[in-house]
DNA sequence: TAATTTAATGCAATTATGTCGCATTAGTGT
DNA sequence: ACACTAATGCGACATAATTGCATTAAATTA
């Protein structure tokens, strides 16, 4: 099956592109300038994670959040990197810090999803 | 506002005793065997989670799933352990694999929540 | 360039998880 | 036994995300 290029996906390209933080449907909609209906979204973004132009990470609040793997690369942030959620700011940074796990080979691992909740250090200058 | 006793809490309560995973409102109320409502059972597991007797856990599936801070206790867990989803049992599972993580102290770290996913030691043996 | 194929989209409906207000029930202490 | 109020059941609600289906529009071919 293969991708199409259209105005829609460029657009939330654009928005991911233009903001350093991992992103939710909702925010991104907001954004995003164009109306573009809330399912298209989801499944743009759908279609990025699978081509391995996005990472989803979900939440402590249950919520998707879905950030450009390019970007992490660009600043050298490893395959499995935690995540911050700020609750003031409401936003979702990608953190450099490597997430370290040692297991059994009996399991399977298959995705990582590390996620810290709080102030960043943005919100607790105030 | 003083708990007071209830046949729910302790089925509640038994229910994830019988259960060495962290399990999903759903999974309590299928397994519970008395007809409890739904909002019940989550004011039950918020309050348990409020009180320090439970932790939860939200999964990459975006669902909330609860186990017992005693259980991990006495099984000499760390405070913050990663937690392994099993994709074909349907279980979570919290390991013993501590979650380590260094961040400049501009952040205020409130919650940890570290899942892993994929197949577990269990179903991967076949 | 026109025709064909089918991926992508919009819309509405649906699913699922979790919460909340309110009336009622039932623990707990006096 | 009574009073106080936490706990419960029910229904409604909120939100996030997905799905079916008809339509639109990229990309390929003639």
């Amino acid at each position: 099956m293969k991708r199409r290029n259209t105005a829609t996906k460029e657009a939330v390209l654009s928005v991911l592109n233009s903001s350093d933080k991992a992103m939710s449907q909702g925010a991104i909609e907001k954004k995003i300038g164009v109306n573009i209906n809330r399912a298209t979204i989801y499944r743009v973004l759908n279609r990025y994670c699978e081509d391995g132009v996005l990472h989803r990470i979900v939440a402590d609040n249950g919520k998707q959040y879905f950030a450009l793997c390019e970007e992490c690369d660009k600043h050298r942030k490893p395959l499995h990197h935690f995540h911050f959620r700020c609750e003031k700011c409401e936003t979702i940074e990608c953190l450099p810090e490597p997430v370290h796990f040692s297991l059994s080979n009996a399991y399977v691992v298959e995705k990582v999803n590390c996620v810290l909740t709080g102030i960043c250090k943005d919100c607790s200058k105030f």
